[in-house]
Order: structure tokens, then C-alpha cells, then sequence
DNA sequence: ACCACCAATGCAACTTTTTGCATATCCCGT
DNA sequence: ACGGGATATGCAAAAAGTTGCATTGGTGGT
């Protein structure tokens, strides 16, 4: 759990809305954090309520009004307090690698249609995160420094990526080595 | 979700009891998926509820009564629906890269024993996986093959591991650049 | 004209997972 | 003799996350 901390680090570099923290989310820690616009929502609540966060809501004319967050001096206090503590190793759950477990008692095509799914799904990212590298390089040298945290994650779902598509070939391997005999010979 | 379908899979190929299907989770599958004792029973007891798995208890003399479960038909029929069906991309939740994206509010020194823990953690469990390669690879043909399946997912937690020790080294790089007036040089 | 998507927020119900507590016996090491 | 770990199961409460529904107005494409 930490869906919470998530939200103090980011009001903390950046106050901001509910819409506002989804859409980071969704777009920069996706590789590394997810939740859903109605999580976050009520986490913002919560967290007003343990008077970790402040909003003063804004008005808006063309656009419908927003609740603008930042911490307070309590929730920064507590991020300080989090990041002293130790994090627990993560836990995977894979529903992928369950269904590869029971791989047998499906068809190859099945499982290479899905593991193509995947393997599109895994590009795509990596691609957006490399594009995001790439920006990152072509930025002066202070900025880079100040971001140089958040570039360690980032290079941990390059790395996470590219290995996860170098599994991919393996395993299609040895999938076409179950079916041989579909393919003519000579090519 | 779907420790309910990982359950269906580890009954379809061994019927066993909860206890016994917990250490599965523990030992075996434990770098893909990861369920408490506690979720295990209640599970079995749902899924018995559903009528898609069976029990007979055994009552035993020296040590406490079990309950060995087995899948229905209407499990199999469950379980072989279940693999038709398309799984969702996994998402990640990882507290360790929320920790270490807020690393510039904390101090290196904690963030290096973060990561030494982290390491160790890592290490142990790539060094089990390759002791599990090593055991498959000294198997008979006819049972690698009747493995084949499970072996893909070992050799995705072997990957994984080594791409994410791979990163450690970079980001123990990284953090060492910060700090890095408190090493004497010449040695 | 209509449809889809972006902006923006939220409640209610549900499922899934975690944490804390509880119990009982056997075996092994010190 | 005593503590700890393995064997074996479970309830209750809380926390975390998902799914479904609901609203309002602008903007861009066909």
C-alpha cells in the first residue's frame, strides 16, 4: 500500500487537482504506479481529512471548477517520516504468468495470440519511455540533476521493458517448437 | 484478481490442501504470485461454496486434521474457460521507485541501505530460481517436457531478476556520484 | 447534426488483500 | 525444561483497489 505517499510526493513537487494527479499517473508513473481517477479521489479526501492536504477550490468559466491540493506543513512531516522507513520488496501477481503456468492444458495458438497482445502492449511502453529519455538528455545539466531521481525509475522500466520483451522471444520460440508441423519446410 | 484461477491450476495438477497449496505459493510460484495463508482458505472455502472444487478431510494421529481439495468438473470447465479468455496487462505498484522518486527529499545514505536490503533480498531469490534451472535441466526429456510450461515462467523470474540487479548496480552508480567527498581517495 | 473525447468531480457497492487474533500438537535444538 | 518452527485451519475487521453509475460543458472531427 502507498497510494498515499504516492500523492504526497507528487503534491509535493507540484501541487495540483484530482484530474490533474490521474492524468501523472497515467501518463508518468504508470510504468511504476497506478490508480484509478475514482482511487485518487478519495484518497484526496482522506488525506484532506487527516489534514495532510490543503485545497482552495477554483472556479473556473469554460471549464468545470477544481479543488487545487498542497501539503501541508502534517503531511510534510509524514513524507519525511515515510521515506526514513524501510519499504517492503514488492510482490508480484502476474495473471499472465498463470495462465503460461497452465499453458498445457490450452492451445499454442491461444497462448501466442495473447503473449502477441502483450508483447504490443510491452513495446508501446518501452517506446514512450525511451522517447521520455531522450528527452531527458537533451535537457541542461540542472535540470537534469534535479530530476536525476526520477530518471533512476525511469531507467528501471527501460530496463524492466526490455527485459520483458527479451522473455517474449523466448518464449515464442518455444512455443513454434510445440507445432512444427504446421509450417512447410524450405520456407 | 485471480488467485482464484491460480488455485484452480495448482489443484488441476496436484489436489492438496490449503497449508500445502500456501507453500506452493511460497516456494514455487512465490515470484509470480503471492496470496497469505489467510486469502488461500478463505479462497478454497469460496471456491468449494461455488462448487467448483470438492474436499475430503483426512483426519491424521500426530499432527493436526487437513482437508485435501480437489477440482470438480465444473471447476475444469471453469478453469478451461478461464484460459480462453484474454488476460489483463499487469500493473505495477512498486513503494521501493515511489521512495526512490522522492529520493532528493532524503539523504543518500538512507536511500544506499534501502537499496542494500533490496539487493539482498533480489539476490536470494535469482539464486533459488537458478538452483530450480539447474534441477530442470537435469530432469529426463519426458518430464522437462511435461514441464515446459511452468519452465517459461521460471526463466521470466530469472530474467526479471537479473535486469532488476542490473539497475541496482546503475543506481548504486548514481547515488555514490552524489556523495562524493566522504570516500578517502587512493584506495 | 451527432459522436467522441477532454476537463473535472464524486458516491455506492463490491472484490481483493492485509493485519491481527486464535488454537493445537509435534519435533528439534540448547 | 523451554522456545521456536513446522503442521494445520480459521474468523473478523480494516485497508486497498475495482466497477458501475452520474453530471456538465466545451471542443474537434465527420
Amino acid at each position: 500500500m502507498s497510494l498515499k505517499h504516492a500523492i504526497l510526493i507528487l503534491l509535493e513537487s507540484e501541487p495540483g487537482s484530482g484530474y490533474d494527479l490521474f492524468k501523472r499517473f497515467k501518463d508518468g508513473l504508470g510504468y511504476f504506479w497506478n490508480a484509478k481517477h475514482q482511487q485518487v479521489y478519495l484518497e484526496l479526501k482522506k488525506l484532506s481529512e487527516a489534514g495532510w492536504l490543503a485545497f482552495e477550490a477554483q472556479t473556473q468559466d469554460t471549464r468545470p471548477d477544481k479543488k487545487n491540493y498542497r501539503l501541508t506543513p502534517a503531511g510534510h512531516a509524514e513524507l519525511l517520516r515515510w521515506l526514513g522507513e524501510p519499504v517492503q520488496p514488492n510482490t508480484i501477481n502476474d495473471a499472465l504468468l498463470v495462465k503460461l503456468y497452465a499453458g498445457a492444458h490450452t492451445s499454442p495458438d491461444n497462448l501466442r495470440e495473447e503473449m502477441q497482445r502483450h508483447i504490443a502492449v510491452h513495446r508501446k511502453t518501452l517506446d514512450s519511455l525511451l522517447s521520455i529519455e531522450r528527452d531527458y538528455h537533451g535537457l541542461p545539466a540542472e535540470q537534469r540533476h534535479a530530476l536525476r531521481m526520477p530518471y533512476l525509475t525511469l531507467r528501471r522500466g527501460i530496463l524492466g521493458e526490455q527485459s520483458w520483451l527479451q522473455w517474449a522471444e523466448e518464449v515464442e520460440h518455444a512455443l513454434q517448437d510445440t507445432t512444427p508441423a504446421s509450417t512447410p519446410p524450405g520456407k
